[in-house]
RNA sequence: CGGGGCGUAGCGCAGCCUGGUAGCGCAUCUGCUUUGGGAGCAGAGGGUCGCUGGUUCAAAUCCGGCCGCCCCGACCA
């Protein structure tokens, strides 16, 4: 993408409104404007970032054994007096009233949507189990929303939705989530680390809090050293096998955030003790029967019994993600994007546009780089090269590759790592061949 | 929902107390000079001063009502 035909507008100065880190860049990068109170239009920039993120959710789910859908954002408020959450649920969701009258309501989550379609759909355990999900927009009315993306009221989730015919099948679905969020979190640059939740009122310990750490992050948590150490990428997972042991390697350590950490009771000593800051990014829960039940979603057993449907619900902060990953990563010039989600892989700068050589030089380079599938942002427009710089670095794409007239007179071209700060001189080819490699 | 703060050019702000031609920096546009880490000079454009009543000869400024946004607390992907 040429930045001379791209919609990008920088801001050199932050926004008296944004007080965290990660809304402050992302408003000076371009990737948001606010609408109104927790609610973003996502602005080009941002856009790619929350589908790349969204991408790596959907892959990661897909190889879990997942189906997605797509189900409305307007739901009918019927469905919710089923399942006796339209009285209870609050002024947190926004209903709506259609022309007929009729009660409509934005919603905040899907359980009674999903368990309605699937319902009518199934009704032997032989279809079991399956798991659906859909990535797409809630509102919830939040009192208070804040930090930008990280608490809009309107935000982009992944939610996933699991039946078995029994709680053996269940855990099973949870464990499968489970490690599917460890490897989805890994693989946008995040330490993400499983913590124990609140079951709600179904009880148990099938409830995890997914938290990654970032300096900045809400609130306190506490972890055993050896949940940092765990490689969750190394290996395939099998999700036919048996995950216990995988769940049970990351549950058995302690884990909480800062209301539930009592210092005296702790059983962590304290050489092993991490203490940081945590955003939650995910969550994952068993809920039994508490919808199948009152909204009658049955199958037949294999003792041909009638029996209410086991289910789970596993959701993903999406759009809370792009704030999150900036929390995590950046520095005091700007964002520094993990490369799996960065919105271009390589900023290609033109030190003079206009120069011959230098505009050859990094046509023939950006050219290359499309050739070869590397998403480039190529800034061939006028201006000092210190302003370019500071762009390049605020927008904080992996890879910075520079080109001007005095390193191309002794051949060479400047490549720097966004995350280390590393710079190298090098040829062009050389420079190619490290950026397609 | 309780407490606090703020709405003046795209962004950051001053002006308000003490009413009298709406300002500054950055950004934008034009010209010239510069050009390898947020340039210099000269000029230009851009405003329902959040909205609405009122007081007054006169309101960004004083008074009332409303709206919006932000922060702190209790709650949440």
């Amino acid at each position: 993408m040429r930045l001379s035909a791209y919609f990008l507008p920088t801001l050199k100065e932050t926004p008296a409104e944004a007080q965290i880190v990660s809304h402050r860049l992302m408003l000076r990068a371009g990737l948001i404007r606010q609408s109104s109170a927790g609610i973003y239009s996502w602005l080009p920039l941002g856009f790619r970032v929350l589908k790349r993120i969204e991408r790596i959710v959907r892959e990661e789910m897909d190889a879990a054994g997942c189906h997605e859908v797509l189900m409305p954002t307007i739901q009918p408020a019927e469905l919710w007096r089923e399942s006796g959450r339209y009285d209870d649920y609050g002024p947190e969701m926004l209903r709506i009233t259609d022309r007929h009258q009729r009660d409509m309501l934005y919603g905040p989550t899907n359980e009674e949507q999903i368990t309605e379609i699937f319902r009518t759909a199934v009704k032997s355990y032989r279809e079991l189990p399956r798991n659906l999900y859909h990535i797409q927009w809630k509102f919830r009315d939040e009192v208070r929303p804040r930090f930008g993306v990280m608490r809009g009221r309107e935000f982009l989730m992944k939610d996933a939705y699991s039946f078995d015919v029994d709680y053996a099948g269940a855990r099973r679905s949870y464990n499968r989530m489970f490690v599917s969020y460890l490897r989805t979190f890994a693989r946008m640059g995040l330490k993400a680390i499983p913590m124990q939740a609140d079951s709600g009122p179904i009880g148990g310990d099938l409830s995890h809090e997914f938290v990654i750490l970032a300096d900045t992050g809400e609130s306190a948590v506490y972890c055993h050293r050896a949940l940092l150490e765990h490689d969750v990428l190394g290996t395939d997972v099998d999700y036919d096998a048996d995950l216990e042991p995988i769940v049970a390697m990351w549950t058995k350590h302690y884990a909480v955030t800062d209301d539930k950490h009592d210092p005296e009771s702790c059983p962590v000593a304290p050489e092993d003790l991490v203490t940081a800051r945590g955003i939650e990014v995910g969550h994952i829960f068993y809920f039994g029967t508490k919808y199948s039940k009152p909204m009658n979603a049955t199958v037949t057993n294999a003792d041909g019994e009638t029996v209410p449907v086991e289910q789970g619900s596993y959701g993903i902060g999406v759009s809370r993600l792009v704030g999150a990953v900036i929390e995590a990563s950046h520095d005091e010039a700007g964002i520094v994007w993990p490369d799996a989600v960065a919105p271009f892989a390589v900023g290609l700068i033109n030190l003079k546009p206009g120069d011959a050589a230098s505009d050859g030089a990094c046509d023939d380079l950006y050219a290359k780089l499309a050739g070869a599938r590397v998403e480039a942002l190529y800034d061939d427009t006028a201006g000092r090269a210190g302003v370019k710089f500071a762009t390049m670095d605020l927008i904080g794409l992996p890879w910075q590759l520079t080109v001007g007239p005095r390193g191309l007179a002794k051949g060479v071209v400047e490549l720097k790592r966004r995350a280390t700060g590393e710079r190298e001189e090098l040829s062009g080819e050389a420079a190619l061949a490290r950026l397609t490699a």
